[in-house]
DNA sequence: ATATATGTTTAGAACGTATTAAACGATGAT
DNA sequence: ATCATCGTTTAATACGTTCTAAACATATAT
């Protein structure tokens, strides 16, 4: 009974380091913290487990749980699983770390890069619509122009990495 | 005058929607806004800027222009420029947006997944000095640590992946 | 030495996000 | 039909972060 009880909390202990070592990696990127949490206790589960179950695992509201356990849906880093006999909702986390992170880098990156393009016709045509420029004034809106153009340069690059990188693993 | 304002302004609404992409870039990796902003602000300019002419810009308080370009320093995203004759400090924007990108990342990177090593053999320590485990336990201290394991092993993944990219580009 | 120009630090206000508790809705069991 | 079980939504609150204004520190010019 001592012992196990023990073993239990070294076992619980371990997790919740973990956890919270998953909750600094998403503070990195900005992740909300309970998602992380979340994350961290399907990826140290040997099965799914019921929105109750994390309810009291981390001793959160059966609201938060609710709305959270979507958003890592939203990523493909757990998924809903259906269980024999229940019908509760379970669920299990991804386990190919690298596989998550790819893909939330890829739409990340490819939707605002797409974005660029836009801005850049809207200056140049800000630009041509205005006549009587300074030399100064020209001279600013080629720079701004310059600049964007840089960065609708990265897309083809960001593609071709991310695919490469994408094969590789 | 009137035409000079016109083209002043649309100019200046460019770069302003210029800075609101950078935010939600940001965001998106959920950094500071106002650090971004700054970076918009220099990224667009032909010339290195002074704390108080960002302070200008962004109609923001000088202590919070001074913390926050400190932060773009940190990722290299930003270095002070000496300027002859002026005893401010002159700022201008690294115009490499995938090095400052690539630099977070493998950072970010590297630190973290060297965390792990760490868990691990403080796991195996837990586990080794308990006995009289019960199959359960035994099984869930066996599933603890193959997860980590698992994340350990994208360490050497992580690290070729970067380096093959930052070739690349 | 004094005044001026500049950047930094700090304590508190303003703001936005995360979290909860409770109401609600839907589904299946009795 | 009624009740019990789940998950979702919502309105209010708690919390943490960001931002500001003012005090401060430092360096330079007069």
């Amino acid at each position: 009974m001592e012992e196990t009880n023990i073993v239990e909390n070294s076992l619980e202990k371990a997790q919740n380091k973990f956890i919270n070592y998953i909750c600094s990696v998403c503070d990195d990127f900005g992740l909300n913290r309970f998602v992380a949490q979340l994350y961290g206790v399907l990826y140290m589960s040997d099965r799914p487990l019921s929105l109750d179950e994390l309810t009291e695992r981390l001793e959160a509201s059966k609201g938060n749980v609710s709305i959270n356990i979507r958003e890592l849906e939203k990523w493909g880093a757990a998924r809903k699983i259906w269980v024999k006999g229940s019908r509760k909702d379970y669920y299990e986390a991804e386990l190919d770390i690298k596989k998550i992170f790819l893909n939330k880098l890829k739409s990340s990156v490819q939707r605002r890069l797409g974005e660029v393009s836009g801005m850049l016709t809207e200056l140049d045509k800000a630009i041509q619509s205005a006549n009587g420029l300074t030399d100064e004034e020209r001279k600013m809106a080629k720079v701004c122009r310059d600049r964007l153009k840089r960065i609708e340069e990265l897309r083809g690059l960001a593609s071709t990495a991310l695919n490469l990188v994408d094969k590789i693993l």
